[in-house]
DNA sequence: TTGAAAGCGATACCAG
DNA sequence: CTGGTATCGCTTTCAA
């Protein structure tokens, strides 16, 4: 209870040194100890251990880090212009998965967000400064130079989502594809014949593959997919309303539509009921995501789930089998479900 | 291009000795320069940082964390059992507010999320060995003792929401009573006289703040909040979807109601248009939070926006306060704006 | 099985 | 204004 000359912060927390002094042993015994050396006397062990628990000793990571060369911390990176609104859900789930993943092997998350060109830069000298074990890349734009950059120096790289550009960088997605292929299938299966899609932007792989996923179902189908069904809905809500419009006045005997997000489906929705046709009876709507938007709009919304938590561990994984120098299977694919609400 | 002899992770970064001798100073030069120390020559200064450029080096942060017994490292942490869907969009908000704050400070966040109790212990151990700078905290439950501990062992701390227990530590919280009465003051302009509000769990200070704005305002209009008028709609939409429903059957005359968050409203819409209410016109309806839900419900919901993104800011601010050993200034109350809809 | 001692890379004090 | 050097706390040979 000592009250005077209380220094700035826990200056005097003990060190290795001080349990050593303790158990009677020394500083390169307890270092065994923590570390789990086998070979240390089960007697000497547990004094140690006693020691530690005496003392309230824990390890500077810092002096550690500095001679194992191991920091034992993951970076998340993040772009700041995807974290608009519609992506928050995603970036959330995909962190708690990672997180745990990471916790898991006794290791922390170090989050990393580009809020500007010149953080950007910044964030690239931290990366590649051995400043963390390894980097889960989420939301790379286009063709990003990053991975390739962090790989050839060393640095272990997990990207979220089928990177655009070089295909050889470790990478787990959740099967965009095959998800929309079931979207179709579905709507093919409760009788839809005029299938249209509205499109998220073609320069992320998840817009890229939705679209594949949608032609590849139809094909499948023995239906070849009017160029006239495919619009643009661009990003947000408002844009795939438009394009809803747009959809409806080309094709009057539309009846259904695969539409790349929740969002961007809401807007559809929106559009219809404008428009005065019914979901689902005249038009089925099936969205993309399993947002918390979708279980309430109306009439709910019939939608791909992704396992984005799952997403995040499988990342974590990748980088572990990196750092362990063990073999990488890249990609790790996780497959998606399709989950029927009222709109179809 | 060399292949041979890879080392496992980028093992033979410069050091500041590489980048003295390039410069042909000493090291304590370079690191005068790297850290600002005014007293140096221009020439040198020049000299050294274009060895800096030349040799690519990166600071070690063990070693330089080792010394300087700083860690620039400021940690996030959040209870897992806060992870809700519904508390997602705010979690997402929150941390951009802080790293942006963080990278302005030029230190990094370190997320911590606990997954279980025994995780839960390893973080406290982690936070009290020194290994951050200081730590936000989200999401405390109840009479979370964290803070105390935290504080007393001398690390700075800063909390997310006004804490239930310990009213001296540090913390930052929108004005969740001032929106509560905006909310209330609206309904009254807009001529409700029968105004009923539905609580959120009152184990939060969010939830206890809330209804206490509503209580304030109604009385400071002259009116006696009558107890059947206050409905706990525990956390989520469907427990709130009751709450309306069993407002609506004891008060028939019920004409508006403050529902704690966007969530919980949209479960009371539900509940009105069953019950054949139309909104607005028989009861209006004001939520809470602003949420990306608010926008899209039916009819668009009146709610209370609550700047969470400066409020991450303003946490760290509280940090830097703490760590610069300046006067706290403790509470930070941030204010929130009414975002009228067209549900009221 | 254990101890002694040499660093890891950067900072900061003390000379000069 | 600049250089030499002790030092931070821990891991890891090398000997014993």
């Amino acid at each position: 209870m000592s009250v005077d000359h209380e220094r700035p912060t826990g200056t005097d927390r003990p060190t290795l040194n001080d349990v050593a002094a303790v158990a009677g042993v020394s500083a390169a015994t307890v270092s065994r100890v923590i570390n789990g050396y086998p070979h240390v006397r089960p007697q000497v062990r547990a004094a140690v251990q006693n020691a530690i628990r005496q003392t309230g000793y824990t390890p500077n990571n810092a002096a550690r880090s500095l001679v194992t060369r191991r920091t034992d911390t993951i970076a998340l990176v993040v772009s700041e212009s995807e974290s608009h609104i519609s992506a928050e859900p995603f970036f959330a789930a995909l962190t708690r998965g990672a997180s745990r993943a990471i916790s898991a092997t006794d290791r922390h998350l170090m989050l990393l967000m580009a809020h500007s060109a010149e953080e950007r830069e910044r964030l690239e000298r931290y990366l590649l400064g051995g400043h963390v074990d390894g980097a889960v890349l989420v939301s790379l734009h286009g063709l990003d130079p990053l991975p390739g950059t962090l790989l050839t120096a060393g640095v272990p790289v997990a990207v979220a989502g089928r990177p655009l550009g070089d295909p050889d960088v470790p990478y787990a997605d959740v099967d965009n594809r095959g998800g929309a292929e079931q979207a179709v299938a579905h709507l093919l299966a409760t009788g839809r014949r005029q299938i249209a899609t509205i499109t998220a932007r073609q320069d992320m792989s998840s817009g890229i593959d939705r679209l594949r996923g949608f032609r590849d179902a139809l094909q499948a189908a023995g239906i070849r997919p009017l160029l006239p069904l495919i619009a643009d809905g661009g990003m947000g809500q408002e844009e795939a309303q438009q394009a809803m419009a747009g959809l409806l006045e080309t094709m009057p005997d539309l009846d259904a539509v695969f539409v790349a997000s929740d969002v961007m489906a809401l807007g559809a929705l929106h559009a219809l009921r404008e428009a005065g046709a019914p979901v689902p009876d005249d038009v089925a709507v099936v969205g993309f995501d399993d947002s918390v938007l979708a279980a309430h709009t109306d009439p709910p919304l019939t939608t791909v789930r992704q396992p984005v938590e799952e997403l995040g561990g499988a990342l974590v994984q990748l980088l572990d089998a990196q750092i362990q120098g063990k073999a990488v299977e890249s990609p790790v694919i996780l497959p998606t479900e399709l989950v029927i609400r009222a709109s179809t």
